[in-house]
DNA sequence: TATTGTTATACTCTATAACTATA
DNA sequence: TATAGTTATAGAGTATAACAATA
């Protein structure tokens, strides 16, 4: 279960083709997506299908990596999922053995998650493999342009450290 | 059917709330989904809900609009679907009455999409929206980071128009 | 034999509602 | 009563395989 999928290959065609992109070259919404398709193929390749590990995943072990022992409502957040898409994330990270779920102390409603040994070291692994991923993905790109980009993505949504 | 969704609030709180993004700050796949969130969101208030449009059929629209009598097969590259899933996406909006499939007289293996008067209607109005869209959705950019924003997505998927 | 589009099927993603337990 | 997490359920999205017609 949970088979690797196609080994996808190469850079394909530009996604529009031959087509006239239209009023969707001013659609962020749409130029955010296209690029997330570039990105995604480029996740694929270099953590996807090595390290077996959904997008979701990826972005659930680097935040507790740099956040351990969070609480399952402030890591939805983070993640943009809801609640209940949260839990069957975390009972499958749990069942393959890279988290654990305790109580709280404090508010015995919730809890504390935290990465096992084998999570932290998948999780340093991933991270590894995300360095070089990135320098595929913005070779196009100056040094300069992509830090600008990191920016500017930033402070679109209003987030701070500009 | 298609009953259109919960009326979504307002800019709710930045998605990363009180968690460090640890190594995620530098996996541009993350911040563009985290941006994507933003867009999404937007989308949904000023066309989506509204004009009972999806994400993909807003873009079929406006690809349509500006690509009349495309087939398929260019139409699903365009828009990174695989062939199943245009169809049935297109047999939805010609059910709706938005556009009409015609075989095509030289290749008589592919056909032609057009949109219908109706669809055409459709597509101007979702235009307009996107237009006010873009300006809520960019305002905390100057004008020239927006286009710098724009102009750097397309440089990192190879696309050419810089 | 290769290609276009379609149908059928299944699996993943994600949301909502309902439930339990704490506060 | 409000909140955290879980369970159950359903729906939307998306991929693969199998098929039909045409090249």
């Amino acid at each position: 279960m949970t088979a690797p999928p196609a080994p996808d290959d190469d850079d394909r065609a530009p996604a529009t083709g031959l087509l006239d992109e239209g009023a969707l070259a001013q659609v962020l919404g749409y130029q955010l997506a296209q690029a997330s398709v570039h990105a995604g193929r480029a996740y694929a390749r270099s953590i996807g299908t090595p390290l077996e590990l959904r997008p979701v995943e990826f972005s659930l072990l680097m935040l507790l990596q740099a956040n351990d022992g969070s609480a399952p409502k402030h890591l939805a957040g983070a993640l943009a999922l809801s609640a209940p898409h949260l839990t069957v994330l975390l009972d499958r990270m749990e069942e393959r053995g890279l988290l654990a779920r305790s109580d709280s102390a404090q508010d015995r409603r919730t809890r504390e998650v935290r990465l096992t040994p084998q999570g932290q070291a998948l999780a340093e692994q991933a991270a590894e493999a995300a360095r070089t991923m990135e320098q595929a993905l913005l070779q196009r790109l100056t040094p300069g342009e992509g830090a600008l980009l990191f920016e500017l993505l930033r402070k679109l949504c209003g987030r701070p450290r500009c």
